[in-house]
DNA sequence: ACGAAATAGGTCAGTATCTGTCCTATTTCT
DNA sequence: AGAAATAGGACAGATACTGACCTATTTCGT
């Protein structure tokens, strides 16, 4: 019986005998009782609430086996933690971000297989880039307040969006387009686009971009498109195909 | 991380995302591929029902996704996530950053009050500021790799810290330290501390930093100390206290 | 038909981790 | 007081884990 397996009995042990000794932990697993004082440390770390109750008469026993309530994340909730997490975690060397990744994956681990694969498809349109550099934040102007929420919309509901444009000439156009994928190069981030008009891809800034309308026709986003117009953009990680 | 971290990322990891190779796995969990195949043969001889796909495109994925186990985050993984979206929320702007605080919300909802407890504790010795002007990110050099294990330790069990540290003239000093807090400017952090020896408060640059070595003695981690540091700093978001 | 990219797993040396033994401190009941 | 518990520090020896290197096999795309 190794360690793994161990561990696994002493928590099982625990729910079905609702309590007992370290001592009488040690002899039912075979290890000494410093061994399993250290296993219940352990467990403690991890989470599990397990309180000791000091004194003759004493023992350990679960606090409390409080059935979580189930996590009711809405799908623009999740995607904004994953992207939060995917961006503390290029900025290597800070503390905690190794572990942030581990802590989305059980949160997302935790939701039912469906939404989870619905998840994966929204996340896969989205291409996490470094921090912009000086010189194009510096150049980055305000945002259309208006624009987070008719683009969050449009890119999960699969619908187009139109807008008028100001492109680096300062020339105004109208645009139609279908939301394809987005790169996020804080706090700076693009809208990955086909053009309808143009059927041709396109990249929209998204400070140069007002009067954001959504409209109602529906389109089929294609990892490929944003794959396709990311990969050649040095330090950005495109999504797997 | 050790074994057990590992295998309980492995599974989260293959339930989140579906399908992986073992090469992406590998790196996900910073060991080699020879590990990460142990480790999945070791949860098939558990029971866990992975099928692995061979030849060009293959991967491994649950076959059938065993019983879902409760919610289990330990604390610097909630703290990484907390990080994350803190970071994340101050970059204004970004598409689904306001959504990522709200989810982690949820998150936080779902775990034990003490534990809760315990985490607002950690966070609030946490001062999240600006990314880091082009300047300090420039002269901001490589980190001592044993540094983030051993802080983290420290941080969270409230224990001091020893190291070298080199001055901004280059003088080498030996320190220790009880680390109250931590100033995050990404990518660069800074630990808010008490030089035990000197009884006076230093803030010391992560980078600056070698040979961190935890030891045992105890302190009392003092927002107040956090706050008055950091409050005089522009762009800084001091913890409440 | 071939090569590239995967899974699968054997072997071995070095190292990191775990375990038991022996402590001390503290709490609680009798 | 004293006995019976939890809690956890220190240390040496045993154990297991890990990475490097290797081979076999399957599968896909060109």
């Amino acid at each position: 019986m190794d360690r793994t397996d161990r561990t696994d009995a002493l928590v099982s042990h625990l729910r079905a005998n609702h309590f007992a000794t370290m001592t009488e932990l040690a002899e039912e697993l075979g290890v000494s009782v410093r061994t399993v004082r250290r296993d219940i440390a352990d467990l403690r770390l991890r989470g599990l609430d397990i309180e000791g109750e000091r004194g003759r008469g004493g023992g350990v026993r679960f606090a409390r086996l409080a059935p979580l309530p189930p996590l009711q994340l809405d799908e623009s909730q999740v995607v904004g933690l994953w992207l939060s997490v995917q961006l503390a975690r290029r900025a290597t060397g800070l503390p905690f971000s190794e572990d942030s990744g581990a802590g989305l994956n059980k949160v997302l681990a935790a939701l039912p297989e469906a939404r989870r694969q619905k998840l994966r498809q929204l996340y896969g349109r989205i291409a996490v880039g470094a921090p912009a550099s000086p010189r194009l934040r510096d150049s980055a102007g305000e945002m259309c307040p208006s624009l987070i929420d008719a683009f969050e919309r449009c890119f999960s509901q699969e619908t187009c969006l139109s807008f008028t444009y100001r492109d680096r000439f300062e020339n105004m156009t109208q645009r139609r387009i279908e939301p394809h994928g987005i790169l996020v190069q804080p706090p700076v981030w693009y809208i990955l686009a086909i053009d309808v008009d143009k059927s041709a891809q396109r990249m929209f800034r998204m400070d140069r971009i007002s009067n954001p309308r959504p409209f109602s026709r529906p389109f089929v986003p294609s990892r490929a498109v944003v794959h396709e117009m990311v990969e050649e953009i040095p330090g950005v990680s495109a999504p797997k195909l």
